[in-house]
DNA sequence: AGCTGATCATAT
DNA sequence: ATATGATCAGCT
């Protein structure tokens, strides 16, 4: 059990002590278990990479470091730098909670981000992946902007319970796409006519090509 | 090769 | 069921 960071300072120099090795190398370390792919554990670079840091467990809709108020996401990159997938953030409230912009989940997650690539190329076993050099993220006033007109377009969808929009075609960088246990799973959400409808649940995940300027900016 | 919809584990 | 952590895998 590791501690949480008391500060921004001691959280970015933790991850700057784990960047260069591998996810082998630290799994060693802290004797965890490393599975052999993420078929049945999809989430578990990032759970790990958690522990490694002390954020605290538990999966409240905040961040990971609330005293800090800091979000951790690890990021698989291919050798370039690129992402190989887009970035969860959050539920999407499909029942309308008379949430703002400013007391969204969206807002205060994407508030303060530690991103923490992780180089792992399919060829890549996920011992062998390396963790890459990690970047302390706040957006830019025009990176705010677009991420809060597609949560606004978004939450517009939601009132008028036009769920045929929220797909993944949705949203110039914060995208909407389906976030459940499989296909069948079912929400409550506001119908067209206002009335209580069931529908699948989603989630807002950043796409590739914003998190891929975020790497950017201070690769360079 | 990138995108989109589907899916898996765990905790509450 | 809903939230967290995400990646998988078929299709274009």
């Amino acid at each position: 059990m590791i501690t949480p960071p008391s500060s921004e300072q001691e959280l970015l120099c933790r991850a700057e002590r784990i960047a260069g090795k591998t996810l082998g190398e630290l799994a060693n370390t802290y004797a965890s278990q490393i599975p052999s792919n993420l078929l049945f554990e999809k989430g578990w670079v990032g759970q790990f990479c958690e522990k490694l840091l002390g954020a605290s467990a538990g999966s409240l809709p905040e961040p990971d470091f609330p005293q800090l108020g800091i979000e951790l996401k690890t990021i698989p990159i291919d050798s370039s730098g690129r992402p190989l997938e887009s970035t969860y953030v959050s539920v999407v409230p499909m029942s309308a909670t008379g949430e703002t912009w400013e007391t969204s989940v969206v807002f205060h997650k994407l508030s303060k981000v530690l991103w923490l690539p992780i180089m792992s190329e399919k060829p890549l076993s996920i011992e062998q992946r390396v963790v890459g050099m990690p970047i302390m993220w706040q957006p830019n006033p025009e990176q705010l902007e677009l991420i809060r007109m597609d949560w606004e377009e978004a939450l517009e969808k939601i009132m008028l319970g036009d769920h045929g929009a929220l797909n993944a075609k949705f949203g110039e960088v914060l995208q909407v796409r389906p976030k459940a246990a499989h296909s069948r799973v079912l929400t409550e959400a506001v119908g067209p006519e206002g009335h209580t409808v069931k529908t699948l649940p989603r989630g807002f995940y950043l796409r590739p090509s914003f998190t891929q300027n975020i790497l950017r900016q201070l690769t360079y």
